[in-house]
RNA sequence: CGGGGCGUGGCGCAGCCCGGUAGCGCGCACGGUUUGGGUCCGUGAGGCCCCCGGUUCAAAUCCGGGCGCCCCGACCA
């Protein structure tokens, strides 16, 4: 396990401190009208026509169909099997490990800015759904309620957790008397349940897995604080970790958590353009200390409701990884998330090559172990090599070995970058050295996920002056970022046109004033609209 | 909840119109052959044809009823 923990890192530049303000630049925009959509998925969609019935180890195209290819590439690389349940998935271990991954870059960077991890009931007292007003409204369509248990019907009926705000607020009224109590900071590693209609595995799941945190403060400018601290984890962890650059903003009033007084959101663009808020930030203020009676003694001997703050981050977070990296030949996971890290694929003849090539790969292995980087053999024996290759590239293994006789007898061993296709990304290194090779290449691989990601996500968010250019760049597909001075209504009259919502206004702001390009009336903020999933 | 579609070996499907032996591809098992980009051949295992009822000598197929699932329109991490 430590192994584990540690080659997360590999190396490469580390978690520093959660305070400090994350180093790539926002984001970038282009003009509406300049440089138009891809041209090349349009292209590959009509190539792909007509060779309709390729045989079934390939995968759908992303530009053909993406939901498809998505639905597709999660059974086919192993990381969630359909359930008998609704709209459940079954993770797998493969996708499981990349949650694991997830959880433990999340974890150290909780723990290091002073987090504890606790763990609260799955059921909660329907009657503390209700306390919070706003929150009952909000969570009520999708509550899964157990009203009989052990053979009869409960006096009071159990909501199954869809996030423990409550409970855990109940817990906090008990735990908290006094400003030296404070601050209180507790995250859970759980799962929730939203009855959700329509589901896709990871993204939009019935029962799912996250992390939630609550803590509470003895002012609103702490609970600010904090809410922001973790936004700005939640961020450094995206961009780092998950190769997956965000844009940090605030919600719009619309977009709020139930209950909440401002809401933080990541934002990730996916690789059809759509996007997914990958983790959020709240601000709860005093509603739920009012609603739960958390209260502590300051040290004017007055009694004082505390501030709130809660923030999760879901198995959703795989889905992004894989709509952000994935491409037509299948996964392309970013090393440091990556159960395998390398896998080799020993290629033989007879038992004779058999032996010296086994040698040389398990002398290899156990370099790469002893170094921490995750390495695998793949010794399946009905499999041809090639077979191996593209299984392993659908499967999104950053580097593949080969080692074969000609390999062994020149003392050397092929490399294969995943994210660089066929030949180019294919090199012959020495054996000597490997573990320093394979090191660099995988903080290569890391580094050239992340700029191709942010690459195609800034060539698709567009400067819109209007509504009718915002029109345009959504029925592109597009993000537009508009000056916005809307309200509610405004905002419902967008997404019924044109069906995208306000992702958010991101913190990176022009800093200047503009026209809202809904109202007319003049504004300081921007907003960015996208269809969103 | 409104509109469209589908329930047949593990998965994807054909068969249904015109009732009569349940079939194909993938996967799986075994044997051989191959192995540096998805080898090939042979043998084999595996199915209350969603459920209940009806028609008939005979139902996967026709009729009636149920159930379930998927896709498209109102919520969400």
């Amino acid at each position: 396990m430590a192994r584990k923990l540690e080659s997360h890192s590999l190396g490469l530049p580390v978690f520093h401190s959660a305070l400090k303000a994350l180093q790539y630049p926002a984001f970038a925009t282009r003009r509406v009208g300049a440089g138009a959509a891809d041209s090349n998925q349009r292209a590959a969609a009509r190539c792909r026509r007509g060779k309709e019935a390729m045989s079934e180890q390939s995968v759908t195209a992303q530009s053909e169909d993406f939901s498809r290819w998505y639905n597709e590439i999660v059974y086919r690389a192993d990381l969630a099997a359909p359930s008998p349940v609704r709209g459940c998935v079954i993770i797998k271990p493969y996708g499981y490990e990349i949650w694991e991954g997830i959880k433990a870059g999340l974890d150290r960077r909780f723990k290091a800015t002073g987090h504890q991890n606790a763990y609260f009931p799955l059921f909660i007292p329907e009657s503390y759904i209700r306390r919070e007003a706003q929150h009952v409204e909000g969570f009520s369509p999708e509550l899964a309620v157990v009203t009989h248990a052990g053979g009869k019907e409960l006096e009071e009926p159990l909501v199954v957790r869809p996030t423990s705000e409550t409970v855990i607020g109940e817990a906090f009224s008990d735990w908290i008397q006094s400003y030296r109590d404070l601050p209180l900071l507790i995250n859970q590693w759980a799962n929730v349940v939203r009855w959700e209609l329509r589901t896709r595995p990871f993204l939009r799941t019935a029962e799912f897995l996250w992390q939630e945190g609550h803590t509470a403060h003895a002012t609103h400018d702490e609970a600010e604080r904090e809410t922001l601290q973790m936004l700005d984890i939640y961020a450094d962890f995206a961009v780092n970790d998950a190769a997956i650059p965000v844009i940090k903003g605030e919600k719009s009033k619309m977009e709020r958590f139930a209950g909440a007084l401002r809401t933080y959101t990541i934002e990730a663009m996916m690789r059809d353009r759509r996007a997914l808020q990958s983790g959020t930030s709240h601000n709860l203020g005093q509603n739920f200390a009012k609603a739960f009676d958390i209260r502590y003694l300051a040290e004017s001997n007055n009694q004082e409701y505390c501030w709130t703050t809660s923030w999760g981050l879901s198995t959703r977070m795989v889905g992004a990884v894989v709509m952000t990296h994935g491409d037509d030949k299948g996964l392309r996971l970013p090393p440091k998330l990556a159960p395998y890290q390398v896998v080799i694929v020993p290629i033989f003849k007879d038992d004779t090559q058999r032996g010296a090539v086994m040698d040389a790969v398990e002398r290899l292995r156990g370099q790469l172990d002893d170094a921490g980087v995750r390495v695998h053999i793949d010794n399946r024996d009905g499999q041809s090599p090639g077979f191996k290759f593209n299984d392993w590239e659908m499967r999104g293994v950053p580097l593949r070995m080969e080692i074969g006789p000609r390999d062994v007898e020149k003392n050397n061993a092929v490399l294969a970058r995943r994210d660089i296709p066929g030949r180019k990304g294919k090199q012959f290194v020495s054996q000597d050295g490997i573990v320093a090779v394979t090191r660099s290449l995988l903080a290569d691989i890391q580094c050239s996920l992340l700029e191709d990601a942010r690459a195609f996500r800034d060539a698709h968010i567009a400067d819109a002056a209007s509504y009718d250019e915002l029109r345009m760049v959504i029925a592109e597909g597009d993000w537009a970022r508009v000056f916005w001075d809307g309200d509610d209504e405004d905002e419902l009259a967008v997404k019924d046109e044109t069906g995208a919502t306000i992702r958010c206004f991101p913190f990176d702001q022009p800093g200047e004033p503009g026209q809202c390009v809904f109202s007319g009336r003049n504004t300081e903020r921007v907003a960015l609209f996208a269809k969103a999933y």
